[in-house]
DNA sequence: CTTGTTAAAATGTCAGACATTTAATAGACT
DNA sequence: AGTCTATTAAATGTCTGACATTTTAACAAG
């Protein structure tokens, strides 16, 4: 695959590395094919050549590519993909086309993680989560009935999961919630959006929350699951809770 | 704080990333503090504005440093660092002098997650994974007697939790298994090495390999529960299960 | 057929000039 | 004095061209 599959670029500032890497994300090129060189690069999209390189770092950091002398720039396979580094998640966001394989992958490990957080949640949450979590999910509430609402319901509710991970008052898993927000973000998306799925979604969000409030772990566990269920329901992903690979 | 606490380097390759990452991990800097200028870095190492320039991208893209123009590169606080980065890992590996605090919330996060992982690996691992495990665990039995095979043992040990990560057959879990090697290599080679202890600790490792082969999530998690209060004790980081932050 | 040499092409490195941003400084005006 | 403005200095950011190194392929010699 060449770059004519990508457009030029007009004027103004280019981010040329989240260009590129979205490229990659959404399959533009096969594991394993050569990347375009440099200099083909930087004709095509009229910048200089150290631009071009230090996009390229970006996506070597990020384990898109591997770089070698005299050889080239080889697409890696995803299992090398740095998918906790932050630059992806930066570039993941508002991606809507993404490896089916890598949103199930995102789902599954959300489903085994958000019940242990959740719990953590629940023993450490400081009055400043709660007011957050709470504030998440007022907006939640109210944003549900309006269909034109939609996107400002759906920020609310990557901020009551952030607000979830962050109320763990774990440093890792703190990184993980910011890192997972463009995954939810297009989880969120993805999902239908009838009334009486939003109900029941808003139904869940509570159980969740009064879990944490109630400093009861095992009830907001469980509520946790039940969110993801849910959410699996939607995205049609799967009906049986078995998510291992 | 100036460079005149690090060697200037005397021949052959240098990683200069690795080692600036190294004194920023050990606290050689304060957050807030001023980095040294590109310039100071170049000749007290006797290498290139450009070298300076790539190593010095590599921390900012760890969260290491942030870097403005013409005010110059100051030390980010630690809630900040890219603490999932690979090239964290990397950079972690072998350094003893950890902050505490961030020992304390990586074991706190193992404490939390581990269980889970270790119940998705008995339901999702084939029998290459189960056949690492066994090796890995009697590698350790092997090199548990002798004090002179210390670090093959903790080679082993660190092998057995990695091949339990990489059980789960999640990429985002299995991606977490790796970041957490040099962190959980510290934490074997800090426990106390005391024949009564190490017969516990295998003890309660052949109980995880036991929950994983016989399919069995709930005993799989509770014993990785059990092997992690064992490090916890032999770390002397506490007594009691609410590790929370 | 194998081996060694050469040439081409790609990435890696260096050095210098220049651009841009920020902060401090010195003056001018009220 | 105080405040605003213009200038200057110092740091990081960018561009450019030349050169170094590594890999691959072609080719010739044995």
């Amino acid at each position: 695959m060449s770059l004519n599959a990508l457009p030029p670029h007009s004027g103004g500032a280019i981010n040329l590395a989240r260009l590129l890497a979205r490229a990659l994300l959404a399959g533009t090129w096969q594991p394993g094919e050569l990347f375009p060189k440099e200099m083909d690069i930087s004709n095509h999209f009229g910048v200089s050549r150290n631009q071009v390189r230090n996009a390229l770092a970006s996506l070597t950091a990020a384990g898109l590519i591997e770089r070698t002398a005299g050889r080239g720039t080889q697409i890696r396979q995803m299992s090398d993909w740095h998918l906790l580094d932050p630059l992806m998640s930066e570039w993941m966001t508002g991606l809507t086309n993404l490896d089916p394989e890598l949103i199930r992958a995102i789902y599954a490990f959300r489903f085994s993680a958000e019940p242990v957080v959740a719990s953590l949640a629940a023993l450490a949450a400081s009055e400043d989560d709660l007011d957050r979590l709470r504030a998440a999910f007022e907006g939640m509430k109210r944003t549900a009935t309006d269909p034109a609402d939609r996107h400002q319901h759906a920020e609310y509710d990557v901020m009551f999961h952030d607000a979830t991970y962050s109320a763990s008052h774990n440093l890792v898993w703190r990184q993980m919630g910011h890192l997972l927000r463009p995954s939810i973000m297009a989880l969120v998306h993805g999902s239908q959006h009838q009334t009486s799925t939003l109900d029941d979604s808003l139904a869940r969000h509570q159980a969740v929350l009064d879990g944490i409030v109630h400093r009861d772990p095992e009830a907001a566990a469980a509520a946790a699951k039940e969110v993801l269920r849910r959410t699996a329901i939607d995205l049609g992903i799967v009906n049986e809770p078995s998510f291992t690979h």
